[in-house]
DNA sequence: TGTACAAAAATGAATCATCATTCATAAATG
DNA sequence: CATTTATGAATGATGATTCATTTTTGTACA
């Protein structure tokens, strides 16, 4: 087995664990044991717990900018942007359960991790809204009232918040599709009745 | 000393020392030293640990819904009381920064808290945006195609995540007062470019 | 092929520090 | 002086990390 298949191996089978016990409540040997393993060996392939947590955010997320900014690439329309994001992050959630759930309430709610730590890859991942927003007022689309920081924040927050009902939940009231539809169109054409 | 005046006591030294290390790095005699109090005597007030963070919670939230209905109550438009909730979900990170870091990073996390425990006072804080909404559709005021538990969602998502945004730097390039304007105005009239 | 052997990788029991919790005792109260 | 409240040292469980030992791997040579 190469190297780098047995740090794999460990790293999803911390995703396992991590996401159905949380960081602090999993034991090295739970891991150990998700990934076949000796408990030892986790050490020759990360320094610590913790660094397991780190190294398999900046793996996952890395992933997940290259997906989205390949699709939102391909597309001309600040509009359709917004939509494609909104879209792909919520079937994303879908898709990786688990890594979704250590995402959302493991990784957020380490002070250390948030603070100490500076979170680029989380940072270069929303900051692909921002950009999309200047574009938009660039052509003209998006009204320049907006700030793109403020756009970036809430447009990212409901969707990670429709993300966290639909983890707790496993049966939400609504699809996915029809989450980032409603949320993706509010945002764009707001909430007010008005002639079609 | 009054018994409830030592509860509030240990309940305040427990919001300043998780907001500090977070929940899990928090040692019992930190909240003791904070509270100026003995490490047993945390004891007699809370069953353990964990029943110190849910006491907490279910307090301090508890007064939270209580304000902002007050204020919610006054207001006839639906549209106004939109705007209401953010300024005054808002304004309580900046009055409360301390419990703001624990509701948001420390409670979210907490699977079991989320999962196990069913959370019925944060549902019931997020529930007034819902109840806005019906009231604004009822009126003809939003869209009917509007789903009020998604909107529900995706408005206090938004507002969550600018407090998290504010949370971890402490000098935010924006307002309090201009973000809950441009939070409420994007969910109200949409991003878009339109005739005044 | 088969054997020898050094280097690399893996093992998991033992170590050791860290707290949450308890409880025998002391102080405060009325 | 009895009852309530508070103390904080001692207990005991837990679990991350280490490291002496074993296993596997790759290479060289017969």
């Amino acid at each position: 087995m190469r190297i780098s298949d047995k740090h794999q191996k460990i790293t999803q089978a911390a995703i396992k664990v991590f996401a159905r016990k949380g960081f602090f409540n999993a034991r090295i040997s739970d891991i150990a044991k998700e990934a076949k393993v000796a408990d030892g060996t986790i050490y020759l392939y990360f320094n610590n717990k913790y660094d397991i947590l780190i190294s398999m955010f900046e793996d996952e997320i890395g992933k997940i900018i290259l997906q989205v900014r390949l699709l939102i690439d391909q597309e001309e329309d600040p509009r359709k942007m917004m939509e494609i994001f909104a879209l792909n992050h919520l079937q994303l959630i879908e898709e990786k359960r688990n890594l979704a759930e250590v995402l959302q309430m493991e990784l957020r709610q380490s002070n250390k991790f948030m603070k100490e730590y500076r979170n680029k890859k989380f940072i270069e991942y929303i900051d692909i809204i921002s950009t999309i927003v200047r574009k938009g007022q660039k052509m003209g689309l998006f009204s320049t009232k907006l700030l793109p920081g403020i756009i970036k924040c809430a447009y990212f927050g409901a969707l990670d918040e429709m993300s966290r009902q639909w983890l707790l939940t496993r049966k939400p009231p609504y699809s996915i599709k029809e989450a980032a539809r409603q949320v993706s169109d509010t945002f764009l054409h707001g909430m007010m009745t008005r002639p079609m």
